[in-house]
DNA sequence: CATGAATGAGTTTTCATTCAT
DNA sequence: GATGAATGAAAACTCATTCAT
């Protein structure tokens, strides 16, 4: 049986683009598309800057690359969504849970949008893909739970389009861990509990 | 009385720093930092690269001044927010309101916050000082305003924290302005209907 | 009054791409588009590689101005052809003897021809200007005299199109002098009487 | 017996060097030296680069190969032209026609002068080979012809040195085609037929 | 023999910065 | 103050060459 630190010549081969990947992701996100240099890249896996070209014809071409190995995660956590279960409330509450962990809590799902948000001139399909790859069909799963429970009668009749502004906390709380760092001051699971606790009292049907 | 076209030379010497303060802001939005060349700032100035650095003495010192630059418009929203009148019902409403036209409505501080996500790592003080100045007094004083409705029985008896819950949607709003340009597909009202309507109905005193 | 080894900025200036062309034209002319290195041209001109990017954008574009540069020789040759004077045999004769001068003779004209051998296929406008601007108007000129001759009587009822075997010595002596350097064990005048002998003759009315 | 498409591993294995051989050929005649690939030759061949590395230890070797490759015909060339036969016009005549056919309508031979014309600089003794091996002798037999004709009465008392000013219009007319591709306008059967008819002319006896 | 992953030295090109005018 | 020529330190990308399989 060989060690893991024995690996065949095919095995490094296969191992390597997936290297490469991390470490390009590593590299992207903390400095940047323009600023990231190949170099650095290489050093990370251990290999010189030709090796790079051996698998990626441009820097571009890398940087596509490490976009769509980090949508993976996103891409998994739609399919999940659509099997969330329980009472409408419940199907609310353990989307949000779900996303939580899945979008916010995600290093690579966050880093996307660090990404998106900063080298999307530079990659317009980056943007439009995104979008409709990822952020409509994930809206549009979560208006359908508020739709579905507002016909059960488990929600009061809410306004239309009201998707955004109940996934919003989960952007916010992305977008202040990707500024901040690591959750800072206040705690991740207050703010979890308030947002849900807000968006169930805010559906509840009012008794009049 | 001197028009506006003739300026005098004295005028003009006053204008160029805030020329090429508006200039950079475009490039580095436009393109982040790193890929951001002196040249062309100075180009949509309309002068040479050497004048820029009659100015400013380095490419980091005009980031950082322009950081500074269009850091204004959220210093006067921390000012004016301060000053919202109405019982707390009408606080909250009116503070969001203000929030949408200031923050995710304001070309300057929208794309401020582009800037600081994507060049952070690389001027942290950037960073601290936004979370030290803007984020944490607006927060302090959003909270405020819930605290003291609900201790004037005008809200429920609400979580802690509940602030960054609670503006959460503008944040959200303005991501999705940064990544997608102008408002995309579903008007922005009927977004900012559904946000006051959901934390106003959540925060709602329920009768039992 | 100033001396050359003080020049003014301006003067500097003006000078410093033709300057450039030289020093491109020695390194194109020995080691070929290629195998040319940017940084040998900046070398012999005595300032450093960005100083060319300032005055031509790509090596492309400097190879390009190199070639112009060097093709005025042969238009400078083809504006004087016309001038030649004298019965035909001596026009003929006089115009030979310019060839030789100014092109087999002139380096820029001679090493432009290696150039447009060994960069062709990659410049092909080079070519096709080198054919239309001087090649084929060369011919056409001498064609004229020899046509002119034979309708004068002066020449003999010759074969059409013998422009180009006419003046063939010319070029593969230029070829001579490219590939072998200067001019080899034989002597160029003695070459040049042989020619200019044989076309006499060659043409020389023959009494019956 | 054996089909000509179903070759033993043996001579498979004997006919690789020519193969590449004759990719080389292709590849630095149409890029030159420092611009051709070996990747792009090991491509024509249908092998990878380490394949040429088995038969040839550098690029600068393999560049000699192909030259003394291409050389062939040059060489028997050489030997042919000791064998024309006739009188001393017919000699004269015979020569050219094969001049014509093994030189300036031989691609290899032509190509050869390519790259001695542009690699010259570079390989230095592709040069003085070319010249000693064959153009001095070719240009040694075409004077013997020459001057034996002379000593038969059969020419005029030509000037010395006549023979390369008799074969200068292969020369050109094969600089033509390597400049211009195939043939230009005008026809190459008629530029013969000129080129034979003015040195017969030249080289007659004036009847006074 | 043949492969092709990996290397590393090199080459073009870019650009912040300097400084004489 | 303003200019823009010049610099030089990068950085992306190329490719001959090596070598384990």
């Amino acid at each position: 049986m060989r060690r893991a630190e024995k690996l065949s010549r095919a095995e490094r081969k296969a191992l390597r683009p997936l290297q490469i990947l991390d470490a390009a992701f590593e590299e992207f996100v903390a400095r940047g598309f323009t600023a990231t240099r190949l170099e650095d890249i290489a050093e990370r896996v251990g290999v010189t800057k030709g090796t790079i070209y051996v698998y990626f014809p441009t820097k571009d071409d890398l940087f596509a690359a490490t976009i769509r190995h980090i949508s993976k995660p996103l891409e998994d956590l739609l399919r999940d969504s659509k099997e969330v279960s329980g009472n409408y409330r419940e199907k609310i509450s353990n989307m949000l849970q779900l996303f939580y962990e899945r979008i916010s809590g995600d290093r690579h799902s966050r880093e996307l949008v660090r990404l998106v948000i900063s080298e999307g001139s530079r990659f317009p399909s980056v943007v439009s893909d995104h979008h409709d790859e990822l952020i409509a069909p994930l809206l549009g799963l979560t208006q359908a739970v508020i739709d579905e429970g507002v016909a059960a009668g488990e929600f009061r009749d809410a306004p239309a389009a009201l998707a955004s502004v109940v996934v919003a906390p989960v952007i916010a709380n992305m977008v202040e861990t990707l500024i901040f760092g690591q959750p800072r001051a206040d705690d991740v699971p207050a703010y979890i509990r308030a947002h849900v606790d807000l968006v169930l009292n805010g559906l509840a049907v009012t008794r009049s």
